[in-house]
DNA sequence: AATGAATGAGTCTTCATTCAT
DNA sequence: GATGAATGAAGACTCATTCAT
């Protein structure tokens, strides 16, 4: 990765250790949030950064080394707002439907809230191959978890059991992220209601939960 | 209005009329093609599709007035083999699942066969506006028509009479197109026919046609 | 050296084909000589290069790919004048002392019309692997010149018999640069001729030549 | 002249008075000695030289002014290994040839054992017009004195009568430096011995004493 | 006296676009 | 219509230097 003659100190996405290196940091990566969210990722440009975030231009470079690491930074602090549907506790005493709907209801929320920015991680994970990497594995992971609900319903007799568990999870998450872009930040006319129950039911339908 | 100084051509989309004029701009568009696939958009510069075109540099202004218009010439080239599915005449012969999973072998065989091409339109359409508008248009095209399918499968009640055909359609689509990405241009481990047996299935169960 | 990724046109030391392209690098060599004499190679800007030779900023990187290339070319433009002694014909008519100080005069005459430019050659050569190379490799000719004219003098009985002559001529050539060096960048005082005799007797006894 | 704003501390080359600061201040010395000559005079930046020395990027300035202080403090250091040849006593009971061999054995091993270093103060030098000025006042002490030597051999009738003392031991003094600089700098194949005796016999035979 | 994050002036370099030939 | 050298605005990035702690 590194070799002999790489004696750069290297900033890294960790946090600095100082008080003071807090503080900058985190006003850059809020600022780089403000200008990605007004420019977009291809017209935002270092100094609008650092203006916003109110600190010298030479500072960015204490913290990231180029425009891909503040905005992977950014996508770090939505990772835990940003969970796909992950369909919680197939056990709980409400059914199955119920179950989809209120992940869904989460999910949509939460990107409804940050629409602006996460219409931007599709298109910068198409730029930059690192990005992508993550978002594709992020993708991943969310469609096993919920093909680990799909085969134990399938278990239970309730779900078609002719599915491919994994690649329908995929194709089904695919189907609410899409939609969900759609409506949040194309303004797709429907109603956050009826963006839910449009999700849910073909979701349920797909599934065969329906009876 | 116009004055004599005004001399300027108005580069337009429009086939010019002399041949050398016609081979200059195809040239172009092949060219630019296959840079674009190459180096993506946001890297693709004018300077290498002329080079790659074999024209001179000057030459690219005669004919279109950025690189936006270059792409949208490629992406009119494809037009025709990369219509979305839009399921036929349901009065064939054929049952209704027959006609969409023939609908979408010709769409997903068009998505593979410029997969490369297809991500890019993705890509960029969310960097300019006017490709956004037309991208969205189109899809409210391809959705209109398959909506139009849903309302008749319904009224013979074949489909869930409950969906709401327009959303429905969209989010169908949505992920038909998704995983057509995921398939073709990330290489998610999914054969041909697994995939269109996938979408098939789903489409098929999410409208309640299955028996 | 290059991959198959570059397809950069590479700008070289050639001359450019077109006339105007010609023109141009001309230019830019001839205000580069000027910017190095006045300002040293570390602390002369593109930009004022640029400035100085009339032509727009972004045209030195058609024909240069940096400082150091500039440099090279303003060298070789040098070159012919900048020959090191090489000593003549020794069969002339003249005594091998003769031909000592005329090869002398013409080397010392070159170097102190372009002294300001010798001065930083040696400099440069120092920062520039490139540079450095060229002229260990340009020393090692005019060596190689002067042991041969050293080794007839030595076959005819004149030279001293038990010195190398590589070696040798390597020694002097660097007695008679040094000096030009410091008399002519750093007005040590001494006249031309004063300069040229110091070092022509000092090659003579060297050599053993004197009687 | 002053007042009571001005409380700068001027840094000077001098040792600080406390230990503390006298470890600080030689750790800077070592640190960019090493950094020097891995990266030459130019490229060397203050924080790898801080970085090398184990201190704080602050912790320069309260040293030294600039890279250019680190740097005579780093020549400093090396002063009295490095002498240029002084001859010694001529009325030791050796002859003239072998003191001329003693003082370059000398010279040329300390020239040897800091050969990297050694070139930088040529490079540096040229760059510097402080530095520049306090080596040509070396170089004029050095020519002096031998030329004084010079002076001496003349009058025993050792040496050639008609040689100007001061330029002759200018150039001489050059043609020994300069191949030092040749071989153990730029690696020109030739032992030390045969280096020695290579100078050794030409400053002899030019001087005339020979016999 | 030491620290190291912050600073921003200073340059290099790129590349879309123009226009004389 | 074609050409390709010229152009210069625009931004990224570096690094010596400062100064609050």
């Amino acid at each position: 990765m590194t070799d002999a003659t790489d004696t750069e100190p290297a900033p890294t996405g960790d946090r600095p250790a100082s008080a003071r290196g807090r503080r900058t940091r985190d006003a850059l990566v809020a600022g780089a949030r403000t200008v990605f969210e007004r420019d977009g990722y291809a017209d935002a440009r270092i100094t609008d950064i650092t203006a916003e975030a109110g600190v010298g231009t030479g500072s960015f470079y204490t913290h990231f080394a180029g425009k891909d690491e503040v905005f992977a930074a950014v996508m770090a602090e939505l990772q835990d707002e940003m969970l796909h549907p992950h369909l919680g506790d197939h056990t709980a005493p409400e059914g199955p439907v119920d179950s989809i709907r209120r992940a869904h209801v989460a999910y949509l929320s939460a990107y409804r809230d940050n629409a602006r920015f996460m219409a931007l991680v599709d298109q910068v994970a198409a730029l930059d191959p690192g990005l992508l990497a993550a978002r594709l594995a992020r993708g991943d992971a969310f469609a096993e978890r919920n093909a680990g609900l799909i085969r134990r319903l399938q278990d239970q007799g309730l779900a078609d059991p002719t599915l491919d568990p994994l690649p329908t999870a995929h194709a089904l998450n695919a189907m609410a992220s899409r939609m969900a872009n759609l409506v949040f930040v194309h303004a797709y006319p429907l109603t956050f209601d009826e963006l839910t129950d449009t999700i849910t039911h073909l979701w349920a339908n797909a599934l065969g939960l329906a009876r």
